[in-house]
DNA sequence: GATGAATGAGTCTTCATTCAT
DNA sequence: TATGAATGAAGACTCATTCAT
């Protein structure tokens, strides 16, 4: 009883209407204990369809947590601007990543829960996406440490760390900011900022970070 | 064929070999693809004792996220002597925390993954034991900034979302560190605090936090 | 991908692509093992086609088996010339039947197999032809009692009963002699006429049935 | 409906109670069509323990196969007395086999018709017990014409296509005489031997190979 | 003459759970 | 204290079959 049944659409439609009921309702209840009929209905379609046109419950769980690694990584992407100083970079990064896996809670819960909690054909799916971002802020890191004009003392496994702890810290509060009520994207990722940049030794002592003022960007 | 076949023990005793034996299978398949079927054998008992005394899967499932849990509470507490300075404690939970996670990846696993993947009831046992370890870190941040002799502008939202952030960044360092071969507890650990305590900033000018000698310790 | 898509053919012919693949496909898979799906995609159309001009499962079913049975009992006609001496036409019935079934497998496997594996209405299908066959081979033994002039002592029972005994024994051979590589339609053909004409005690005793000499035949 | 629901049986008991439903229904609708719920029906028991003992339907038919087998194979022995002249064994073991095949129908269809039509596994536990056979027919042939005094000059793919003309025969023979109302094991296994050892030529020329008395045997 | 889109019904299989002893 | 025997309910998957064009 999810969507209105039309009938007869052209493949391709139908297929993105099955894929939005398989994220949200694996997004919600968790690979194994989403069933197939399940989905079926909130696609508003019959189980066979679903069957003939995604295969088999892995198939679409593998197609739907591509198609949402992919969106994020999208989403990242686009929100950062590579002529920006590292920090600003940053910011602007982890501000699209919050918006985004804000607007799209059972997404970012296929990638975030679900995925890596079902064996490793679908959690290596997801390593291969967060590698690229883990990557991404690496570089981010490297580049930030040239500009400062120091020689890049950071050995690469601590920088690898650092990402890792950084990536881990978003995801965290990109949980955390999607269950609290009143917290909003831009908030969680000002914080993360702060914490990240400045640490929390400077933080105490009131130096902080500074956060660009709000301007025209997106308001998550 | 987990456990051998020994007759006739005290109840206390054969509840805790399947909570051992739930543990592990939970922790490595999943909630809902570990059968009960499984965890008796593994507990090598029969299915109906472990019905007898564990009620049915949902409760053993509770049982087993709360003993982790407290075990997890207790270590981190353990680690922390109070009477020490706020980044020192901070310091000590850490590397406590790293150390008992590696030690013990199924029970960390039941927590961290499964637990949140399978609905509220389950998640929040979990946020339970979170939040006893947020507000902890919470107390630290606090106590540090006080130590500091600043007065602490930061409302309370934002120490919240820094512990969280914190918090965050540790339990991915967790997992990370238990999957990259070669990573110990105390480089972990170090890691985090460097960047927690001194922030990216302070680190690329070349002050990072300095942490204490290796001393007696848990090595992890 | 079986057949070449060409399209628009006239009725008649599709029909005949169409019991093609169907037979070979139940001639393999079996009657509950093949699926309309394999059929169509075999015979190059598309499954609503085959139903437009089929029917049903079922009736594409019957219509094999009686294309098949047809077939095979026009080869054994055709390879008989009533005017022999009766051991001569059993000879040539036995050898066109050897031949037909090894260049058609599929076919007789549908018969023989599946045919009668499947209830009723399909196994009374093969009945009717194999009783055509039977009454074919009682009229030669028949005919033979009569040239050998000795009163036919058989009665009626007798002689169905040692037909249905020879048309088994030709049954089986050629199951056996399409599974035995190296075995030839002429050699089963040989040794089943020494069988039935001579009998194993002439045999033993060196005095076989002297089959005639290959001549201009097609070898089989 | 078909057992009185009896609780509680010994293991054993209701793996036999089971392997006889499924004979029966897989006997006579054959593998695909025979559905596990009606043998779990018909054994009078739930489906889960037809899986918790029999384990799939796979390795339920192939148990059955076995079990078939092994009786057919062992009537046949039991009823040939190796101290007797070749074809006075040959005649006992055929007048055993129809009366078993005869008397267990079922067990036959599945040996004979559904086991072949269903693949290789299934097929290859078959044609081992029918190698059986056809090596105690072939052997009985060798015996057989030493005792002629001749020297056998049959060579052994000969004798081995004979055996498997006799074999196929008398199966043949044996889903007739079950089908044929009013025929006997005893009839139809006389017609064969008078067949096969007599020869068809003898037979017209009123030499038959003469049967023993009736004597004190199973009247089949 | 031909097909892409769609489904009701049924199959094998598994699981959490409970008696009866 | 402990278990062999047993099942209701549900889930993944497939198939023969039909519309609407």
């Amino acid at each position: 009883m999810g969507a209105v049944k039309t009938k007869r659409m052209p493949r391709a439609v139908r297929e993105q209407q099955m894929l939005d009921a398989a994220v949200r309702t694996f997004g919600q209840r968790g690979y194994m204990a989403a069933s197939m009929d399940e989905i079926a209905e909130l696609a508003g379609v019959s189980k066979p369809l679903v069957y003939l046109y995604l295969n088999s419950k892995e198939d679409l769980f593998t197609t739907c947590i591509r198609r949402e690694a992919h969106a994020l990584v999208e989403a990242v992407r686009a929100g950062v601007h590579p002529e920006l100083p590292a920090d600003r970079q940053l910011w602007e990064g982890l501000r699209a990543f919050f918006a985004h896996t804000s607007r799209n809670p059972d997404g970012w819960s296929v990638l975030h829960l679900q995925a890596r909690t079902h064996g490793e054909p679908f959690a290596a799916e997801v390593t291969a996406m967060r590698e690229e971002i883990v990557s991404l802020v690496t570089r981010l890191i490297a580049v930030a440490a040239r500009e400062a004009h120091r020689d890049p003392d950071l050995p690469d496994r601590e920088v690898a760390c650092l990402a890792e702890a950084l990536v881990g810290a978003a995801e965290s509060l990109a949980a955390w900011s999607n269950a609290t009520p009143g917290t909003t994207a831009r908030q969680a990722a000002a914080t993360l900022m702060n914490f990240a940049w400045a640490g929390l030794g400077n933080l105490m002592e009131g130096r902080p970070w500074s956060a660009p003022e709000p301007s025209h960007e997106v308001s998550g």
